[in-house]
Parts: structure tokens; C-alpha cells; sequence
DNA sequence: CCTAGAATGTGAGCGTGCTCATAAAGAGGT
DNA sequence: ACCTCTTTATGAGCACGCTCACATTCTAGG
């Protein structure tokens, strides 16, 4: 049984259209693997030849949202200060993330504290670093040269906990994870000023 | 069958014992319910009269250590500045905390992003809740009256952000963290007062 | 064509956390 | 003593995510 990478590539797209679907309607816990399956046309285990696991279902979904994103992003990138281009950053991501929004709660949970798990998750370990290099490179280019050490850590964490946020977010149109995004950053970039000045 | 209270809290301490002691030999995913309630004396589904779900079981234990470290932290309140204030609260937290490192992990999941879900965890909720006027307290303790609308909520993010990291911390005695606790502490606090000020 | 071998699909089955109908065991009234 | 009623314990059983031995389908070499 030999089959095309065309093939591959349209299941592939299939199990994600499916499970995106069902986490819509339903929800990540009660969509089970089994209905994944069904509706993309494949067997149970088949599914697990794709996916070595129902969250990295959900990664693959956030990793072509963050990719678009990001594209979005480079074209647009504007000369504001700091703090205006990390927002316009995040911003452009939860715009493409926002169909997923209700669902990449899981994501986070494996995501989030990986600073001991080096490469345990495929693709969100590399959601992670690709944005965290974007972000290292974005402060550089804003003349900012000496970070404190643990400041790609604590940008981490301020970044999941507005994710987090956004996720459970019911405020008409999550305004309130804007005011929220805005502060964190004044926050990080004020402190990011006062620590490599002196 | 009617029992006494004496008896359901020391079958309640039973099955905390067990759970910690199995919880450290394996991990909190390879020690089975089935091997805690054995280990305690008890069928499988009582197991899930005393506790709601594997979770609430940690949760339990952690209540017990957060309890204590504010016993503690109350009697030895100095007068510092609010640094140094937070800081000794955080840190006596994580000495309770301690035999409980490698496996708190789940908890942050459930306790972490509980915006939205208002009392959906029980034990974990009051700890937050807890923790979090105890903080306010300290806030308004050293003449910051008029807090920015998120503060709470990133102060939030910011202390599991260093609990996570803890977590995961194989430096030699967590000194790591520690690095991490201070420069949160130090941006939170700069970022609070020159809020309020203006 | 045929056949050997490789790659992929398949679904029965495993162990898990958790539930629920039922059994067992007291407390209180007469 | 006896019966009733309430509370707790019990373990068979469920649905889930995931695995693995096997079936199926295609390619390549003769």
C-alpha cells in the first residue's frame, strides 16, 4: 500500500477541516477521536498515523494560524515605537486565531511551562520559538541590545496569560484582552527600558 | 451506614498520604486511582466520594501547604518595602510547596487561566482567591490605593508564571526561580506605582 | 503477469479516570 | 429486639485516548 504525498496531504487536510468542525460545535473534550475520524473518512487508528496525539490536532491548526499571522505581519511591519509594533503583532495573531479561540485551551496547557521540556511537543514547540525569535528580533531592531536574562521567560508568560485570557474572553468583541495586552506590554517594555539603560 | 467525622477525615488523610506518597515514587500520571485507593484501604469508587476528580486530590494537598506558609508568613510579617514583602510571601510558599514540585504541574492547568470559570474547581479556587486578597492587602499596605483595572490579573500571570518555571526547575536548589520571582516582583511593583501616581 | 516487499489502513483491545445501581451498616423510633 | 431510613462503600461497567498485530494495497524487479 504506496500512496501519493497528494493523497497524505488531503487526509491531512481532511482530519484538520473535520476536527475543526467538531471542536466548533462541540468542544475539544466532547468531540472524541473516534467522531475526528469518522467524519474525516478514515479508521480510529488511521488518525494517529497523522496525529501522534488529539492536542497536536489542535497545533496543527494554530501552526497555519500563527503562520498566516505572522506573513500578514511581516508585510505590514510599520516603523511605531516598541510597543505599538508588539501589539500589532499579537493583535494580527488572535485576528487569524480567532476561529480557534473557544479551543486552544489545551494548547496552552502544553505549551506554556516548556522551559524544562525541550522538544516534547512537535509542533508547538516550534509555535513557541518561532515567535519568540520574531519578538527577540523586533526589541533588537528598536535599539534594545542587552537583555536582562530572564526576559524571554517573563515576556513568555505574559504572552500565554493574555492567550489565556483570550480564550475564556466574553467581553463583546474581547475588548477586554486588548486592555489587557496593552498593559502587559507597557509593563514589559517599561521594564525592558529601565533595565538595559543604566 | 452511618459513620463518625472522626472517621471520614482520617480516611481523608489516608488517601492524601497514599496519593503523596505514590505521586512522588511514580508521577502524578503513572499513579493510578486504582493504586491510591488501594493503597488507602478503600475501593476504587470511594475514592471519588472524597474527592471530586485525581486533580482535586493534588489540590488537596497543595490547600494543606498554602495554609501553612501563610500561618507562617503571618507571624514573621516584617516591614519591608512591598518587594521584599511579596517576595518573602512567595518564597515561604514554595518552601511548603516544596515535596509537592513534580507534580503540581496539573494544577496550574486547572488553576491558572480561571477567569472565566468562576467556582469550577473547588479546592484550587479558594487558594487563588486566597492568595490574591492577601496580596491586595499587602498592596494597599504600602500606601497603593488605586490599583490600574488588570493588575490583579497579571499579577496572576506572573505568579504562575513563576510557579510553572519552578515546576521544571532542575537548578541546584531552585535558585533559578528565585532569579525569576525577583525581576517579576521588581517589574510588577515598578509598573504599579508609576500607575498610580499620575 | 507474477510475486516479494514495503508502506499504510484497520479495528479489536488496553488501561485510564470516573459513574451508578446496588449492597452494607449504622441511628433512631416504637 | 425489630423495622425503617439515611448515609456510605463497593466494584462492575462506561467512554475515552491511544496501541499494535494484522490485513490491505501499491510498487518494483524479474
Amino acid at each position: 500500500m504506496r500512496i501519493t504525498a497528494d493523497e497524505k496531504q488531503a487526509t491531512r487536510l481532511r482530519i484538520l477541516a473535520a476536527a475543526g468542525d467538531l471542536f466548533r460545535q462541540h468542544s475539544f473534550e466532547t468531540a472524541t477521536t473516534r467522531d475526528i475520524a469518522r467524519a474525516a473518512g478514515i479508521a480510529a487508528g488511521t488518525l494517529f498515523n497523522y496525529f501522534p496525539s488529539k492536542e497536536a490536532i489542535v497545533a496543527g491548526l494554530a501552526e497555519d494560524a500563527w503562520g498566516k499571522a505572522h506573513a500578514r505581519f511581516q508585510k505590514l511591519s510599520g516603523t511605531g515605537d516598541l510597543n505599538e509594533t508588539l501589539f500589532a503583532l499579537i493583535a494580527a495573531e488572535l485576528r487569524e486565531l480567532k476561529p480557534l479561540r473557544k479551543f486552544v485551551a489545551p494548547l496552552l496547557d502544553t505549551v506554556l511551562s516548556p522551559l524544562a521540556s525541550a522538544s516534547a511537543h512537535h509542533g508547538a514547540d516550534d509555535i513557541r520559538r518561532e515567535h519568540l525569535e520574531l519578538v527577540a528580533a523586533l526589541i533588537r531592531d528598536h535599539g534594545i541590545h542587552e537583555l536582562p536574562p530572564v526576559s524571554m521567560q517573563l515576556y513568555w508568560t505574559l504572552y500565554t496569560g493574555v492567550l489565556a485570557f483570550w480564550a475564556g474572553d466574553n467581553s463583546p468583541k474581547q475588548e477586554d484582552t486588548l486592555a489587557l495586552l496593552d498593559q502587559s506590554l507597557a509593563m514589559f517594555v517599561q521594564w525592558l527600558r529601565s533595565g538595559s539603560v543604566p
